[in-house]
RNA sequence: GGCGCGGUAGCCAAGUGGUAAGGCAAGGGUCUGCAAAACCCUUAUUCGUCGGUUCGAUUCCGACCCGCGCCUCCA
């Protein structure tokens, strides 16, 4: 079955291709940088870590870009307090974003802009609306007037018909010709930074960057526009309207919306004391991988509850999978094939690809996953795991990986070399093959306390680092 | 009120018009000098509630209840 997704314009799974060149152009609306991403934005970050390897994993390239908001009220309200320049305050963030991406093994996009960059472009736009007729000006600031965009509310579903300018009360209040007009261009109030424009000083509205920088980076129709639920509307609603009145093309084929991030069973809230950032969780002493684990479990279109008893769950669903990684690599096994499990292991691989082929379905290609498992376990013990079959086990778990990326441990501080282990791992199999079992009990006690587990097996010790 | 998502075992969660995947937790067992790892067994006659369609519905239709999101720039 072919790759298909869920459109949120069409309300429909469809099955997806890219336009030209079998290469996916996407965008995806990255953070804004006036504090520590939380959680909940990581949850869609790592959907679209997800989606970006699979789409490459189905043998499409990748052209994706994401912006950085590094401008908006939020960020100057704070900068001003702080007495520091936009640029200084939003460094802070931005390399905090980075740094935390790497942490969960999210993939860098092609192209990691900060709106900044592209004011001129972003003035550009906004003169080629206005001759359009698409705007207006009220008190220094530039509105994009929706009522010159038919097509409005054509993603969120929303039926604006009813609303028309002249019902409005508050015009003096909103300076709005529409309340659901949105600024294109704000007039700096005092003490606000400001770029010098032909459209007069001020900053650029939140919409139209995504807007000018997709168009820009990826021609005037996107492949793929992702994003959380909650940028619907009116984010994307407003940029459909900019992007459509600009190129007269529709503005992207697909859009994919990852829900919301709940923890322990309530919505995540400063007031509640839920709200994590990945700093806090890490400080806790939570594996990298659980969080991406738990993240990434549960399909991107189901609210995810996100529990500290879940990251457990996961940090032992990831041990499971990685001992038996480790029994595939260290166990010594008859030679020949058997055939019926090469079967299974090709059926569970299928299974696999048909998951995530199916709106990337998570939860079904982990269980496919985790059912040839225990099914290879079995055999393992039974003696009726061969030699050959080991190869497409571990293709299997390559597979995998490739997606989800959380065997390979995070790695921990100064630890032993694998020879001094090695050494005392020989120590405790003398005092064992003497009958000194107190004696290498200790050892194994003593390297457990360092951060190495042994095992005892038919073939000998095996050990590895926690 | 409008739009959207969801209610499946202790927790997380997949799924189909034909009789409930998977992970975690819990209890019992096998193996082991003891552990660990692994495996086996047990834990939903039942899928929010009530009706309807059907030979048969968790899956389709209707109503209702509950949770969550968006509808003032929040993933």
């Amino acid at each position: 079955m072919a790759l298909r997704f869920y459109n949120t314009l069409s309300q429909q799974v469809e099955e997806f291709a890219p336009a030209r060149d079998n290469t996916v152009r996407m965008y995806s609306c990255g953070p804004t940088v006036y504090d520590y991403a939380h959680i909940g934005n990581f949850r869609t970050f790592a959907f679209l870590d997800i989606l970006r390897r699979w789409l490459r994993a189905s043998g499409f390239g990748l052209d994706h870009v994401m912006n950085i908001t590094d401008v908006d009220d939020k960020i100057i309200r704070n900068a001003v307090a702080q007495h520091k320049s936009l640029s200084d305050y939003t460094a802070v963030y931005t390399q905090a974003f980075l740094d935390d991406c790497r942490t969960l093994r999210l993939e860098p996009p092609e192209h990691l802009v900060p709106a900044t960059r592209h004011v001129d472009d972003m003035v550009a736009a906004i003169e080629k609306l206005s001759s359009g007729g698409h705007t207006y000006t009220s008190e220094g600031s530039v509105y994009f007037r929706i009522a010159s965009f038919p097509g409005y509310g054509k993603l969120s579903h929303n039926d604006f018909s009813g609303i028309r300018a002249g019902a409005r009360v508050d015009m003096d209040e909103y300076d709005k010709a529409d309340a659901r007009d949105f600024a294109l261009w704000k007039a700096p109030k005092e003490g606000e930074p400001a770029w010098p424009a032909s459209i007069g000083p001020g900053r650029p509205g939140w919409h139209i960057e995504c807007s000018v920088m997709a168009i820009r980076y990826l021609g005037a129709t996107l492949d793929i526009h992702a994003g959380g639920v909650d940028l619907i509307f009116p984010h994307h609603e407003n940029e459909i309207a900019q992007s459509e009145s600009l190129t007269g093309q529709p503005f992207a084929r697909f859009w994919l919306h990852a829900e919301f991030l709940m923890v322990e069973g309530q919505k995540m809230s400063k007031s509640l004391g839920n709200y994590y950032t990945l700093r806090d969780l890490l400080a806790k002493g939570t594996a990298p991988e659980a969080i991406r684990y738990l993240l990434v479990s549960v399909p991107y279109r189901k609210a995810l509850n996100f529990t500290m008893e879940g990251l457990k769950s996961a940090a032992t669903a990831i041990d499971r999978l990685r001992n038996f990684k480790l029994r595939l690599e260290t166990d010594k096994l008859p030679e020949g094939l058997n055939q019926p499990l090469a079967g299974r292991t090709a059926a569970a691989a299928h299974q696999f690809r048909g998951g995530m082929d199916d709106d990337l379905n998570t939860a079904e290609a982990l269980a496919a996953v985790f059912e040839y498992v225990r099914e290879a376990n079995i055999a393992l013990d039974a003696g009726e795991f061969r030699a050959a079959n080991a190869p497409a086990a571990l293709d299997l778990l390559a597979q995998f990986d490739a997606v989800f990326d959380v065997l390979k441990p995070s790695v921990q501080g100064a630890a032993l070399t694998d020879e001094q282990i090695e050494a005392r791992v020989a120590e405790r199999t003398a005092a064992k093959k003497a009958r000194d079992f107190a004696r290498a009990d200790q050892i194994r006690q003593t390297l457990l306390d360092q951060g190495v587990i042994l095992e005892d097996t038919k073939s000998g010790v095996r050990w590895k680092r926690k």
